[in-house]
DNA sequence: CGAATGGGTTAATCTGGATCAATAAAGCGA
DNA sequence: TCGCTTTATTGATCCAGATTAACCCATTCG
């Protein structure tokens, strides 16, 4: 997959990928106190540094705060705050939500290791979402506008960031089609196959993961309740597909997942 | 409304404007054989040369191409075609579909006067989408290298794309929570009320114009049935809410219809 | 420790919107 | 202008997923 995944967690084949990048090193994730600097960083190759050199990553990683940790629950930032920074998530695991005037229906996105949170928020220079932390979870903050000067300053950034925003914009689309088309079984095998994909990416099994979020999250995620999301990780266990205990999935079928998916 | 509403149509309070733009001053869709330049096009302060200056506008000038129009159900790209230009409405109006292995339930935006066009084919070097012109339509193609380049040459330049491009992802996470939770009736009135705000920043009026697209179009982004949306128009109609006559559309108590969003 | 709390599953029923079907009305090419 | 095709409306039925309602289990906390 690609630098950004940010925002959505479905696989489709020419999403996900940025033109740059060709053969994507496997990283494995940092832990929460490692990585003081970008060029140690083992997410360096997913996340903004990638396609820059040695010293250019240098004077990002000036730029870079690295916060302390978040407790899970802890928000990042909240709806109609003041845009400032974009976020790289470090290890860990956030999700973004909206306040809507009713209650249902609010997770916008999933956020792991080595993607960028925040950039709803550079349009309108407030954040459109909430974003919480779902479990602890360590983070990079890039003050945008040193961001955009440092873009400014190396070409490679400025294309590199240019091809993060792209990425979510095209997912975001991918999304659109999910939401508007797909059966309940569909998304969420598609939603399954996305977390796979993006959790291979920072070198962990692709077929073997832990869920950070909540059934509900997920269920509003995908526009479906929880009921719905537990009958069907319970109807795909049934089929052999997946095995699901509490959060933690095992991806038995992947075929028959994506057979699913290209069906809707 | 902002520079780029490109990709969806759904209206928000903090969505859709860009931070640099204050008081946008009104404009007229202007005629397809008009504009022979940025400088000279009514709809400059909406569309790519905001927050430019004279002398940046004729540098972005240079780079524009300004392609012979299009007639209603030509591509300006297909799906997969290699990505080079984004293209930015200066009449007429187009719609952006993706083809999934089913058939169903595949537009994915709309764009009108102003609007940018095919920044989802940024990331992977090609277009997500295929885009086709839904009437007499005229197109000002501007190839992104170029469009880098020119960036970092002018730093209002790429601070202004970083704004269209984050824009279109606050949106499409609003068109997430409208698709993920919204009632038939909730989307479709979304759906008319963003469609207003966005002719009302080319300088039409608000309340009162012509659907380009097909009631199948429109059922088809909102992740509803051509049934459902003809059955909602009439009921929206009988509630006096709205004046429907094939595809003029009035807006006759606007907040009524946001009331129903709201409530949604 | 027992109780409260938050997640998760399962089952029975209900319903909004899909599907199926028929007709009407525009648009359009010859 | 006619006939054909495409688009829109309306009605009757059906069904996927929502709703409602128990219930289970793990934590956590007084």
């Amino acid at each position: 997959m690609s630098t950004s995944d940010a925002g959505n967690i479905l696989e489709f084949p020419n999403i996900g990928r940025i033109g740059t990048s060709s053969a994507i090193p496997v990283a494995k994730i940092c832990p929460h106190n490692s990585a003081v600097s970008c060029s140690s960083c083992r997410l360096n190759e997913l996340c903004l540094p990638i396609a820059l050199d040695k010293n250019e990553i240098h004077q990002l990683d000036e730029i870079v705060e690295r916060n302390r940790p978040y407790k899970k629950g802890e928000h990042l930032y909240r709806q109609s705050d003041e845009f400032k920074s974009v976020y790289a998530v470090r290890s860990g695991s956030f999700k973004s939500y909206m306040v809507s005037s009713n209650g249902r229906g609010r997770v916008t996105g999933f956020y792991l290791p080595g993607e960028i949170i925040g950039m709803d928020g550079i349009a309108s220079k407030q954040y459109a979402n909430s974003t919480q932390s779902m479990e602890h979870s360590s983070i990079c903050e890039i003050p945008f506008s040193q961001l955009e000067k440092l873009s400014h300053a190396l070409p490679s950034l400025q294309h590199h960031f240019f091809a993060i925003m792209a990425n979510e914009i095209a997912k975001d689309q991918q999304v659109h089609t999910v939401l508007s088309s797909y059966t309940a079984e569909a998304r969420t095998a598609s939603f399954l196959l996305g977390l796979s994909a993006r959790y291979s990416r920072v070198g962990l099994s692709a077929a073997r993961f832990h869920l950070p979020m909540a059934r509900a999250d997920i269920a509003e995620y995908l526009g479906l309740t929880v009921e719905t999301v537990s009958r069907i990780f319970t109807s795909l266990q049934k089929k052999g597909l997946i095995e699901v205990s509490n959060r933690e999935i095992k991806l038995l079928e992947i075929e028959s997942l994506r057979g699913i998916v290209s069906a809707a």
